[in-house]
DNA sequence: TCTTAATTTGAAAACTATTCTCATTAATGT
DNA sequence: ACATTAATGAGAATAGTTTTCAAATTAAGA
């Protein structure tokens, strides 16, 4: 067995979960695609789970989401899609593809808030045009 | 009829849209809540008329995001809540209650972002324990 | 390796959320 | 008030997600 499966699997049970071949493989499509959402995931992980249920899928991202393994990129008018837990980032979002890119976080964030509110976490998102469509002038799903 | 009633109206026309009781109604509701989900909106709306369409508020809904009258904000986890659209401004989540609060944006956010990226928008959104929770100790979902 | 206990999987049904269709009603401009 | 055009309401249709449960798989211990 490869590698990085090894790791996933370690992941996994270090997060008390069980190891199914199942998890492995969505752990390793969101790694190669970075940011998927449940279609995506689903149609590449029938290429080698054919009778894979769409269920199993949903159940193992809720897990996942739960033990922390993964996390869930919101953006507005879109579907959530899903990244593997890193260290922290921001996101950009291209307006025009779609793309989800994963950015440094900001290096100085200020900004001021009520008495009485404790803040624990900031999520920073930029909404924009990409380089791919910047470049090519319309719309670069089809690439990266 | 009410004076802020006609200022809900006048948006309306003002993005060539038929200003209808119910649409006046949602954006009525929208003001005084602050944010809101579907649920929220229909529940409040049909005080007032008794038989209106779950269909009716979601297409009011599209029909006034795509006129940029309100938007929505999607929190990690949960529902998308409606506003009207305001001055530009971050939000504050609570962890806890669900609230979402109207936050000033950032004095300073210093992001760097690869070459070739374009930004147009910048969304900032902090998540922690609100005021009400920080001080009751508990769920404030009850509250304000 | 074999056994056991606990969890996961797949398939279908159930449920929830959203969108569509279309006849009727209402809003706008003249 | 009239004509035009768009919105409403009701229900059907579709999409998206969760539940149920028997069978299969995993993890751990003998």
């Amino acid at each position: 067995m490869e590698k990085r499966y090894m790791q996933y699997s370690q992941l996994l049970k270090e997060k008390e979960l069980k190891s199914t071949p199942q998890r492995v493989a969505m752990l390793g499509i969101l790694e190669k695609k970075g940011h998927a959402d449940i279609d995506d995931i689903y149609n590449e992980i029938k290429k080698d789970f054919v009778s894979i249920s769409l269920a199993t899928v949903y159940k193992n991202i809720h897990t996942m989401l739960d033990a922390g393994i993964i996390q869930e990129i919101k953006v507005p008018q879109k579907k959530s899609k899903f990244e593997i837990t890193k260290h922290k980032h921001s996101h950009f979002v291209c307006e025009k593809c779609g793309m989800v890119y994963d950015i440094d976080e900001p290096k100085k964030l200020d900004i001021e808030l009520p008495e009485g509110f404790a803040p624990k976490e900031a999520m920073v998102m930029l909404i924009g045009i990409c380089k791919k469509c910047q470049s090519s002038k319309k719309d670069a799903t089809t690439g990266a």
